[in-house]
Formats: C-alpha cells, sequence, structure tokens
DNA sequence: ACGATTGTTCGATAGTCATCGTAGTACGAT
DNA sequence: ATCGTACTACGATGACTATCGAACAATCGT
C-alpha cells in the first residue's frame, strides 16, 4: 500500500503554512475543503491547472501540514487538518478563510 | 517632499497580504510593530540583511497595505495598518502574530 | 558648506516556484 | 488479462524573489 507522509503537528511550521496559503490556488482547495465535508478526491476540485500542476500544488498543501491525504482505491481523500491547526495557530485558518469569502464579495459587487 | 505611496483599503489584496507575510524577516518586523510603539524607524529593526534588502522589505510590506511609512527627516516611521486589516481580514494579523509567538515559545523550549 | 545619517535605486545573481507534457504506477472493474 | 481512472514522477522552462554592493538622494547638525 502507498503511504502518504505527513508532519506531525510539532514540525508543523507557521512559514510553510503561509507560504502554502499564499498561492490562491491553494487557497481554493482549501476554502472548498472548510465550504463542504471531508474526504473531498482531488479530482473532485476543478482547478485550471494541468493535473501535475494539481498533484504538485495538494502536495505542498500536505507537507506544510494543512490537509491530510489517504489512499481509497485510486483516489486520494482529502481532509482539512483543522483541529490541529487550530491548536497550533488559532484562529488563523479561520481568518484565512473568512478573508477569501469577504473578498470574494468585494470584487463580485464592484463588477 | 518625499511621497510614498499606499495602497487605498479597497485595493488591498488577500493575495499580496499572505504574500508579504510568508517571509520570516517581514513577519519579523511586523512582530517588533505589534510588540511595540507604532513609528518605528526602519533602522530601528536590526534585520540579518544589507540596507537594500532592507528597503526591499519595507516596500513589500507597504504596497501590500500592511504598513504605513511616512517620512520624518531623514528618516521613514513605520506603522502597523492594524485597523485597515482589522476591517478586511478580521483576526487575521493577530492569528499571524500570535503564531509566530507560540513557534518562538515552542522552539526555545525544544532547546 | 560640510559631513553624517537614513534610506533608495540600479543592475546582477543565485535560488525557488508554478507550470507543463510525457511517461509511469497503483488500483478497481469488466 | 485488459482497460479506464486517479494520481505521481521527472525533466524542462519561464517567471518571480531575496540578496548583495555600489552609487545616489534627501535631510539634519554643526
Amino acid at each position: 500500500m502507498r503511504i502518504l507522509e505527513h508532519p506531525e503537528p510539532d514540525k508543523i511550521q507557521i512559514d510553510m503554512v503561509l507560504s502554502a496559503l499564499a498561492d490562491p490556488i491553494r487557497r481554493r482547495i482549501v476554502n472548498q475543503l472548510a465550504d463542504g465535508h471531508d474526504d473531498q478526491a482531488c479530482i473532485a476540485f476543478e482547478l485550471p491547472v494541468s493535473k501535475s500542476t494539481s498533484t504538485h500544488h495538494f502536495r505542498i498543501l500536505r507537507e506544510a501540514g494543512i490537509i491530510e491525504q489517504r489512499y481509497s482505491g485510486t483516489a486520494i481523500l482529502n481532509t482539512l487538518r483543522s483541529d490541529v491547526l487550530d491548536e497550533l495557530f488559532p484562529g488563523l485558518l479561520t481568518a484565512i478563510i473568512t478573508a477569501e469569502r469577504s473578498t470574494a464579495i468585494r470584487s463580485a459587487s464592484e463588477a
């Protein structure tokens, strides 16, 4: 069975987390996970990039400790590590998700 | 008189803010501003980089809308735009500053 | 007027990052 | 066994970024 490496909570660094979340595509993934339920396969995210780039972004998120990925057949199910992140960096994830939403609303009302 | 451009609140984008805060040196600046008082000159930040690199980082922070810079003689006084940021992205700045602090504490207790 | 202080500007450079296509792997279904 | 699905690995590429030193600019004291 294939194994996916995840950082232990005490190895999760604010530096990697913020770098990961600085990318709009990765924030889109995080937001969809926050909006919807857990265990969404990578293919459920209709990202405007190629497959290999998509893999790249999911990996960055996993290695930063932001998502958990586990195999289920050929698919990979993705889950936000909200509890871990909230413990380590209280309010951070919520703030970023909220920010993204309000930005979307702002730019929509401008158009 | 020299003028420094600052983005209006409605031009401040989460993308630029997070990219700016993804850099440890820039977070160090933000943290020192949050810890101390407003109006600290650039030279008050003893950064492990050259002068020109320092200028670069302060500019990124200013253009992202995170700090306000204004001339006072030959010096530039820096102030966190906390109120603007809190309005736009509630909780974000606090979360990042808190995160940085707890990370510092964690890594100190490891040593 | 002169010098010291504070920060900027301008290349240059080395490193990182997002992106892609192609080829490959693992698994489920038929 | 074969095929389709879902994702990975690899090498290449172009863009961006942090960094530097050297030269410059603006201001303040003396």
